[in-house]
RNA sequence: GCCGGAGUAACUCAGUUGGUAGAGUAGCUGAUUCGUAAUCAGCAAGUCGGCGGUUCGAGUCCGCUCUUCGGCUCCA
């Protein structure tokens, strides 16, 4: 009998009969890996535990702890949840079901849209089919067989998915009753999806086409043990009990109102006084690293907008006004004044680069179903900048935009994931320009040594662009800073500038922004902070509270020498109890609370508590102030 | 914009089969003067998101609309 031999992981190798298959591996191994085998990995490529092996095959044995096998785990959830709608909803047709980062999802046809209710019996049929411990089989179909099958069932999107992929063979999964059209790879039975919930359902168009039929899309997760369910569970509502919505009306930051209008974000004192922060540091950032801080109008002609080619690309976001029968297009971005400021006056080679700063505040007219707290507004502030720099300066200035974010947001802790996003179907420019563009971002990425990924089709209609998202502590990724090359606005206002040998040259321009939006990143700062701001950014960074009424008068006075001295602090003299002013001073989450009795007001000092409970030591007002100011210098 | 939930006092929420709206917190008033996460008592508070319809009667049923939540799509 023939043999092969296949190599291991740890470099050895192993022979097997020809025709094993990676199950028979894993029990010639041992009996617990046998047992405790899911998948494997054949040159680098997930297979069934089924799947025959070729000689001299590179393999290794997938189990519940190997980091591939989540999303094989969650993929054959989605099957199991296929399932279940199938035998509860015998009608509905099936489309696609993957896995995502969070867990997975199935998008179904149905007449009626799931109900909550469904959701449960959904969940508990699959419960009853895991339990069952169906074996789930591959069967190689040539496409023709294949979609007579799925059209036979009934299955018109599986047919279209199938004529779509124009291969010659396609693979399906059986489990039980039920088939799918899948690549797999899948678990060995149902039995393994042992730790599962769905989430919930929402409306997804058919390939993600708003033209097309809209389906019903049902959310899960799935783990490989009830213990990693529940911890992901708890971060759900860690999540909800840090959401900004919900902190922002606590800490009396901001607020929306119907009155005012949807999207619009009004910010109350504390609030403001967090974005000022934001911004003082900022415009500091930027004055330090050469840039020039400009400011342009909330309003310019739409001529100019149509010049610049908003207004055939990016109309339908804008806010129009006519004023003396003269049309204003209200800015979405901050980039046409700061052309005019280029061409206020003749540039020499020797003024570039430009940086031009704006704390720029823009209108877009986003979807209604979009908006979403200070994530997604439709007024907000941005950290603009526009580079304009010779075509030599350009990969210098796209590295040192780069080395900005990272210093940035190493001040505030956050990780952060490049992105490189490529030309999109609507967009100006010519081919050549865009190549150059891309090519300088794509150099400065791999400058920076940082990992990356690329978006094809995905950059802004007048150039590509580098997205940065940030992660905050739940890993959740936010786009927040963008690098975009333009070689196209340039040409379209006639940007010159004089070179060496006397002749005009084009410059290259480069929208940034750093934060992004100041609405997005305070919402992305709230959530990651849970509301305990740094000393630095806290709006209210002490509270001074009385004992007694007895201790007023004094208090004032520090009050007083305190707010003098530049510290953000309120006062709480109210006729109450002690432990009622802590409490909500500590739900507020203010950094220090300064506790003043009659033996501070004897000894002319205070005594700071800090907001995890634990007490200072006594202090005079101005070893306070010097501690306040010195740990806000650092930016902790 | 599309699909589906939701909208009741400032906030969080209850309100049976349609019969005239209730709690906790916050607020106000009074008492209490107190040392590190809630002192006590009393009072006041709602066009039940808005408009229209069905009905003797609508918070409850129907239609439209606004806002909001979860997604799709889009994006800082």
């Amino acid at each position: 009998m023939a043999e092969i031999s296949v190599q291991l992981p740890d470099g050895s190798t192993r022979k097997l009969a020809a025709g094993a298959t990676v199950a028979d591996l894993a029990a010639s191994i041992g009996a617990g890996l046998a047992k405790a085998a899911i998948a494997g990995k054949v040159n680098d490529a997930l297979v069934d535990l089924s799947s025959p092996l070729a000689d001299g095959a590179a393999v290794a044995i997938i189990t519940e702890k190997s980091p591939e096998a989540l999303e094989i785990i969650r993929h054959s959830t989605s099957h199991l949840m296929a399932q279940a709608v199938k035998e509860l909803f015998p009608q509905a047709q099936v489309t696609i079901g993957p896995a995502i980062d969070t867990g997975f999802y199935y998008d179904f046809d149905v007449d009626h849209p799931f109900t909550p209710e469904d959701l449960e019996k959904i969940e508990k049929k699959m419960q009853e089919l895991a339990k069952a411990a169906l074996p789930l089989t591959r069967k190689e179909l040539s496409s023709g067989e294949a979609v007579k099958f799925f059209r036979d069932m009934g299955e018109s999107y599986k047919v279209e998915l199938i004529e779509d992929l124009g291969a010659e063979t396609v693979s399906i999964y059986t489990q039980g009753g039920f088939a799918d059209l899948c690549r797999g790879p899948h678990l060995p039975s149902t039995a393994w999806c042992k730790a599962f919930k769905l989430t919930s359902i929402a409306g997804a168009y058919w390939r993600g086409d708003e033209k097309r039929k809209m389906l019903q899309r049902v959310y899960g997760t799935a783990f490989a043990d009830k213990k990693e369910l529940d911890a992901y569970l708890e971060r759900i509502e860690e999540a909800k009990r840090r959401d900004h919505r919900k902190l922002g009306r606590e800490l009396d930051l901001f607020s929306f109102n119907d009155e005012v209008g949807a999207g619009f974000a009004i910010w109350h004192p504390k609030g403001a006084l967090l974005r000022t922060i934001l911004e003082d540091f900022e415009r500091k950032e930027h004055l330090k690293r050469g840039y020039d801080i400009v400011v342009g109008p909330q309003i310019l002609k739409t001529d100019l907008w149509q010049r610049s080619g908003h207004y055939d690309n990016y109309r339908e976001n804008m806010y129009f006004t006519e004023v003396d029968e003269m049309s204003f297009g209200v800015k979405p971005m901050n980039c046409l004044a700061h052309m005019m400021i280029y061409k206020s006056q003749l540039r020499s080679y020797r003024d570039l680069p430009l940086r031009f700063f704006e704390l720029g505040t823009v209108h877009r007219h986003e979807r209604a179903g979009v908006l979403h707290g200070l994530l997604r507004v439709r007024c907000f502030t941005q950290d603009d900048a526009h580079i304009l720099c010779t075509p030599e300066q350009l990969d210098a200035e796209i590295k040192g935009v780069i080395a900005f974010v990272s210093e940035v947001m190493a001040k505030f802790g956050f990780e952060f994931d490049m992105e490189l996003s490529t030309r999109p179907e609507k967009s100006i420019g010519s081919d050549e320009d865009w190549e150059r563009a891309t090519n300088a971002l794509l150099g400065a990425l791999k400058d920076s040594g940082r990992p990356y990924e690329i978006n094809e089709g995905d950059g802004a209609f007048y150039g590509p662009k580098i997205d940065i998202k940030l992660r905050d502590c739940l890993d959740r990724k936010w786009q927040c800073a963008t690098i975009q090359c333009d070689f196209t606005l340039p040409e379209r206002f006639d940007l010159t500038y004089v070179d060496s040998d006397g002749e005009k040259k084009r410059p290259v321009m480069v929208h940034r922004v750093i934060l992004g939006s100041i609405e997005r990143f305070i919402g992305v700062l709230i959530e990651h902070f849970a509301g305990s701001f740094p000393l630095w950014l806290s709006p209210v960074q002490a509270v001074i509270v009385t004992v007694t009424d007895a201790q007023i008068e004094y208090a004032e006075k520090v009050y007083n020498e305190l707010r003098a001295a530049g510290i953000r602090i309120q006062k709480d003299f109210r006729n109450e109890k002690l432990g009622f002013k802590i409490r909500e001073a500590q739900l507020q989450k203010t950094p220090y609370m300064l506790i003043v009795g009659d033996k501070e007001v004897e000894s002319g000092r205070i005594t700071p508590r800090f907001r995890d409970g634990k007490n200072l030591d006594p202090v005079t007002p101005e070893e306070f102030i010097n501690f306040v100011q010195k740990e806000s210098a650092d930016y902790h």
